[in-house]
DNA sequence: CGCGCGGCTTGATCGACGTCAAGGCGGCGC
DNA sequence: GCGCCGCCTTGACGTCGATCAAGCCGCGCG
């Protein structure tokens, strides 16, 4: 993975949900699993292409939404990845996620109407705007698409209780690199060594942790042979062992 | 609110969506909104009632599902306080929330098709049974109802992370206070006298604190005239205050 | 009545992690 | 090259809340 740029530098590697032909469309994206995998017929296919939108690149920092936008559009990470926080008064920020190619953003905004949190692009990034009234209608037409949104909500509420419980900074951390080796691998990335987009800063606040924190316990995962670490470049040594670490967080 | 009973104690107030005739049926449960309050035909009303199915009362510790079982249906609370809770390998519980009359329960089962925690009552229970698939193929006929189901699984995503921020134990149980009040308010309790249905011990594992500090925080916000606490009775005496600790939690 | 038990409160101690501080490293602009 | 600036790391110290322990209260039961 990675490949030589002009200046000489690795590139980071870029998961990207590419584009294939009019039956490979967005065959890793978000609704994959529903237009191709699952046997929706060419009509429905058809419907989300006339539906989705190609919107960007951003550049690293550059906003997808802002909180208070009015909610008009969810979105699909093509490429690169997405975090979403929230500032609050004092100015603090609160990482409330980091988002990979084929996951949906904005799906928080539906109730209150309005994006309820910045989505800040972390590296280059590309995403499909989906016209959240269009995507409804369409739905009210095709069940799939309807169950597809369903399970997907349903899937970011449970997803965002894993991280509630008071857990130690170990664990916070052992699950955090399991869950996302995992994400990665889905998209047929190497199981066991990921890049990750993020500062130290991003994923401590994420993790609830202090940056300070996230340093020392890396270290000693990596001297404890769990892991080898090297910059924003992870190895996952011991799976199996990273994995017991973190199962008080990811059994279910 | 509190009635006399037959043993001359002063039974705790036990909110109760109540049905009454066609048009107010379940005018304070989930989908009132959608049946009653935005103007959906009679044909859409007849089909809700169709659909629902009355369950209960369970009393005190039973379980309305259990982890594992097999996705069928929703619940919308009618009466009475719910738990819900996971119970990891070694037995700990954690309590991912409490629901009280008009609010669903079952929505994070949608994806993984099955039950992700347990559901008990903490007193007497009564709950509306919607079989998913029934209810989803409504929601295809019917865009409200869509659209509504929709808007509260969003809010569920929400709602989920504001307990996930590392906030203080004063911020989380006045957090925790504030909210339980205005939802008791919604629901047409006197805004500032509320009942606590679950133990100091739920409270804690819900605010991810130990008992002992729940204990602790509320003495002192009563020895700082913020609340005056009765056992399970919590008066708000200082609305105001108690929200103005809260704020880093309930601002967005 | 006495007893036991579960829930609640209060106090004393401990430890994990946050905070503060200093220094290293790499990238970029001049 | 040099210097600056973010990001990261490492160490020393402080603190909030968990844990341990004891006792209280209300209630059901023999």
């Amino acid at each position: 993975m990675g490949q030589d740029r002009s200046d000489g530098r690795i590139a980071a590697p870029n998961p990207i949900a590419d584009d294939g032909d009019e039956y490979r469309f967005c065959s890793t994206c978000a609704f994959g699993a529903v237009c191709v995998g699952r046997g929706v017929d060419k009509i429905a296919l058809h419907d989300l292409h006339c539906l989705v939108e190609h919107v960007g690149p951003y550049r690293a920092g550059e906003a997808i939404f802002r909180t208070g936008d009015a909610f008009t559009a969810i979105y699909a990470v093509r490429s690169g990845t997405v975090k979403t926080r929230l500032v609050d008064l004092e100015g603090r920020e609160l990482v409330l996620g980091f988002h990979l190619p084929g996951e949906l953003i904005g799906l928080n905004a539906i109730h209150p109407e309005a994006y309820p949190c910045d989505a800040v692009a972390l590296d280059t990034v590309e995403v499909c705007r989906f016209s959240f009234p269009a995507l409804a209608t369409l739905a009210t037409r095709i069940p799939e698409i309807q169950q597809e949104l369903f399970r997907r909500l349903s899937k970011d509420i449970g997803d965002n209780a894993l991280l509630a419980g008071d857990y130690s900074a170990d664990e916070r951390l052992a699950a955090f690199l399991v869950t996302l080796g995992q994400r990665y691998a889905d998209r047929g990335f190497p199981v066991n060594a990921l890049h990750l987009a993020m500062s130290r800063g991003d994923m401590a606040n994420y993790l609830r942790l202090a940056a300070e924190t996230v340093s020392r316990v890396l270290r000693r995962f990596q001297d404890h042979g769990l892991i080898r670490v090297d910059g924003r470049e992870v190895a996952i040594v011991k799976p199996a062992e990273l994995y017991a670490l973190a199962r008080p967080i990811l059994q279910r």
